[in-house]
DNA sequence: AGGTTCCATATCGTGGGGTTATGGATCTCC
DNA sequence: GGAGATCCATAACCCCACGATATGGAACCT
């Protein structure tokens, strides 16, 4: 069923008129005879007795002119729809963050979420590779990742971060710290949880020239600080982990070229949606 | 909206694929790249993200679906409902009828709902002449009237009706009624009520010679019948007021060639169900 | 009878939408 | 790694649907 026609149905219906039904429609007197003639072939039935008095509707017309009146009414419905969702005044976002956005992403959302109350956004924990790969295959809109990204997406450089030792608040760490753990039994995060976050650390102990030895490992960062704390070794972990980290512990910063790097807010498309977020994210990053 | 669009759009989005929704729809791969290029445009947002696997839904694409789906269903819904008013399993009928059709008109009505029940029908009460109009200005489907109809109307004959006195069942009414009328007077119903009929009884009183006077006058023929009971004076009736009448009451049939005529079923335009109804009332006037 | 007011018909022109053919990018498979 | 396969986009062309103008025809009104 052609919606047009039944705009020049029920206009016609409600005028009573063609020649000025046609008028308002912004269209030909002919024209609108055709349509209504093109109409009623549709339907099958006569939806008009014409006379010298114009047009009035026959009991089919006045049938079917209010299913007719709802089908265009959820017409304009779904209009109306199309262009919030396309002003991004509606919408979905999935957000990925991992290790490197422990300390941003959360915030991020949550004043996106106060300025953009008709967007529904989910925030989901994982590693910065497949917040990369989901990026690129659309199952996600933005993420928080451990820059550079890969080619296909765009970024906006949020702020650095840097790995950091953590141990025991009274345990005392000496200056030369590579040494100090070198062959030492560390916990650590497992490799698979945060392929990024692992290649960052085994580049800061080749440049470091040391070797530790892994004495135990968690698939959760949280998990891993907890086992710090319970005396089980020192981990290496981003300094953004002080968010979640129990008091007893401390973080000490580690040297090297190899152990800062950028965290940043990374999107495959952009959209009114994945702009406005990534402003909030900013601003987040700033404060 | 144009629902063509929105029906490329919902198959593109549950097949994933162009060249298989192409075919589905009946058209060529480009034509539907060319739509979903169009529907882009309208909605404002990218709909698909295309690649090697075929076509995937956008955040926008998932959130208009359910929309397009629903806007879909219902005109689906509306072209069904067309179909049944043309078919004529729904609709609706305006009847008419008069002195003339008291006997038949109810039973038609009531033999016509039994049949179809879809179709909502009312049943009134008004004058032959009333009637004629009505049918052609299209506020009537059906009416009861007295042959001959108009210009304009097409009729089926049902039965035969004439002309009765009504009179006490003790009074004894003389073979030669005309001479036995002439100036007695009577109780009539109101010429506004029944023109057609007070004109076949003015010119059965010319066949017949006869200038009765008028006592009284009611705009109701059980009215008239009720005063014609209670010793008012005889009244000049159809015969198949029988049906109203009170037991107290004998209808003697008058003689004379204008104390009959026909009463029909009369239309102004053949629709499935005048030509049901018309069927019904045929069955009926039959038995 | 002429004028007016309706809707229907005739005729013509244009553009939207479809078709076929081809391009370009990516994945698959020897 | 190159040939083939797969998918969507683009190009070029064509045609019919749809609209505009002009005219017809019926019914009312002076």
């Amino acid at each position: 069923m052609d919606l047009r026609l039944l705009r020049a149905f029920v206009t016609v219906a409600r005028l009573r008129n063609f020649g000025a039904a046609a008028e308002e429609l912004s269209t030909s007197q002919p024209a609108l005879t055709k349509q209504m003639q093109v109409l009623e072939r549709k339907v099958g039935s006569v939806l008009f007795t014409r006379g010298r008095h114009g047009a009035r509707l026959t009991p089919a017309g006045e049938l079917l002119l209010p299913d007719a009146l709802q089908l265009l009414e959820r017409s304009e419905a779904f209009d109306r729809r199309a262009a919030r969702v396309a002003a991004g005044d509606e919408g979905s976002l999935a957000i990925g963050f991992g290790m490197s956005g422990i300390e941003i992403a959360p915030r991020a959302v949550a004043l996106f979420r106060s300025r953009w109350p008709g967007v529904s956004v989910s925030l989901d924990d994982m590693s910065s590779t497949v917040q990369c790969e989901r990026l690129l295959a659309g199952s996600l809109q933005i993420g928080f990742v451990r820059l550079p990204v890969p080619a296909g997406l765009e970024h906006l450089r949020l702020r650095r971060d840097r790995l950091a030792l953590a141990v025991p608040s009274a345990l005392d760490v000496p200056r030369d710290v590579g040494q100090w753990l070198d062959g030492r039994p560390l916990v650590r995060l497992t490799p698979s949880r945060g392929p990024g976050l692992t290649a960052q650390i085994h580049g800061l102990y080749a440049e470091l020239g040391c070797h530790p030895t892994v004495l135990q490992e968690s698939a959760d960062l949280q998990t891993v600080l907890a086992l710090v704390a319970a005396g089980a070794g020192p981990a290496v972990v981003p300094q953004s982990a002080e968010r979640i980290a129990p008091p007893e512990l401390r973080l000490v910063p580690l040297p090297g070229r190899a152990a800062t790097w950028w965290i940043g807010a990374a999107w495959a498309t952009r959209t009114p949606l994945t702009e406005r977020f990534v402003k909030a994210a900013a601003e987040v990053a700033r404060s």
